[in-house]
DNA sequence: TATAGATGATCAATGTCCTGATGATAGAAG
DNA sequence: CTTCTATCATCAGGACATTGATCATCTATA
């Protein structure tokens, strides 16, 4: 049984998705107010799939507000036809996203899908149960070894391991650089990022979300 | 009675600050939006102090905004702890930056500082009507003629400008440019006027003030 | 005035960020 | 499935700030 936690202000739409998806024994939630949905306890869930265009809170904050307190996987939907909810979405930390309309099957390919990444990440995460960065002081620590980094390369890698594991834009890295010149078409990051993955050794801890920014993982 | 406009989205901070300042004749004025803020009059007030964490324009835009159109001085505050605002905000133009929570008692200390120095340099401009130096834009033009000044050149030579005949101490050259680091022990401006002094083709426009710092005359 | 210590000036060398070019890859469209 | 396009990765080159060394100049003290 798995259990997800839907916030969706249109009942007929939760209503049909909610029966689609009880044939795979997922049961589905639904609340249209998105504060009472956070208060519902987010811990007795399995998922989270938010509706962008909600009332009063808008679901961009309610994702981020999810990601930020605790560690389900989130998938944003959304009727807007802005393209930029997308990069959004991805940016705050949202692990998927599907614009409406959608088919209920794709859904439940998604769901599916993201449930096994994360398990596979939960294992691995009992297994490491602190995670194999550590910054003390003004040197950062992968697997107990010191890293030699160069200024940028410290700012950029220290403000991805504070956030592991969710999607930073290429703005928010830059602007969480002091020594990274704003005016770059962020090109320089690229190489920064380049710079940073060789030094580590394992190019994949750091992955790259099209469109949006870099991801540690 | 000194004219301070406060752009903070947190009035019961900036209402504690007000009545702090009541009793050195400064006036506080409070907008809570930048947009209201900016549209109140700016050239009414004798200096600004502006939140970076502003909602809706970033306060960075309206330090931008208030240094590009009018002549008073800026201090930055930030209640923001990962990234290197000082560096940014001075960068924009900002004459001053303090971090929050800061003690009034400090802030009335920078407030007077600031426009002391202000005062003074309006004063050396009416007894200089025209000087032979020019800013426009990012390129600075002595005697008419267009000088190639890298990023810190131009930093540096530009504070110098702005405040000509007054000695400016090795620590505000350093904390005004953006582009210099702070931790070292200033040696690299000795390199950098160096390089300005033989750019000028004069080199005795910038004097050395022995134990502070450096003057252009 | 003469000397010694401190501060500033300049040069050469190093490390780092940035830029442009080229190749690789993923997502979209036919 | 194939092609096309946008984004990303990597490399090599150049520009620049910083450092250390060496020389010049100023200030203090006798």
């Amino acid at each position: 049984m798995i259990n997800v936690l839907m916030i969706e202000d249109d009942p007929e739409f939760a209503e049909l998705l909610s029966e689609y998806l009880a044939q795979y024994d997922i049961k589905v939630t639904n609340y249209e107010d998105p504060y009472l949905g956070l208060s519902a306890g987010v811990k007795k869930f399995d998922l989270a799939i938010l509706d962008l265009t909600l009332p009063g809170m808008d679901g961009l904050e309610a994702c981020e507000e999810i990601v930020r307190k605790y560690d389900i996987p989130v998938i944003i939907s959304s009727a807007r036809s802005d393209i930029n909810d997308k990069v959004k979405a991805l940016a705050l930390g949202a692990d998927d996203y599907l614009p409406k309309p959608y088919d209920p099957k794709e859904m439940y390919a998604r769901i599916t899908s993201l449930l096994r990444r994360y398990s596979k990440t939960k294992e691995s995460g009992d297994t490491l149960p602190k995670s194999d960065f550590e910054i003390r002081g003004d040197t950062i620590y992968f697997q107990g070894q010191a890293l030699s980094l160069t200024p940028a390369e410290f700012e950029v890698l220290s403000l991805l391991v504070k956030h592991q594991g969710i999607t930073q834009s290429r703005e928010q890295i830059i602007n969480a650089s002091a020594t990274m010149s704003i005016d770059s078409q962020g090109k320089s990051l690229d190489v920064i990022i380049s710079k940073i993955r060789s030094k580590l050794g394992d190019p994949k801890r750091i992955q790259a979300v099209r469109g949006v920014g870099y991801k540690l993982v």
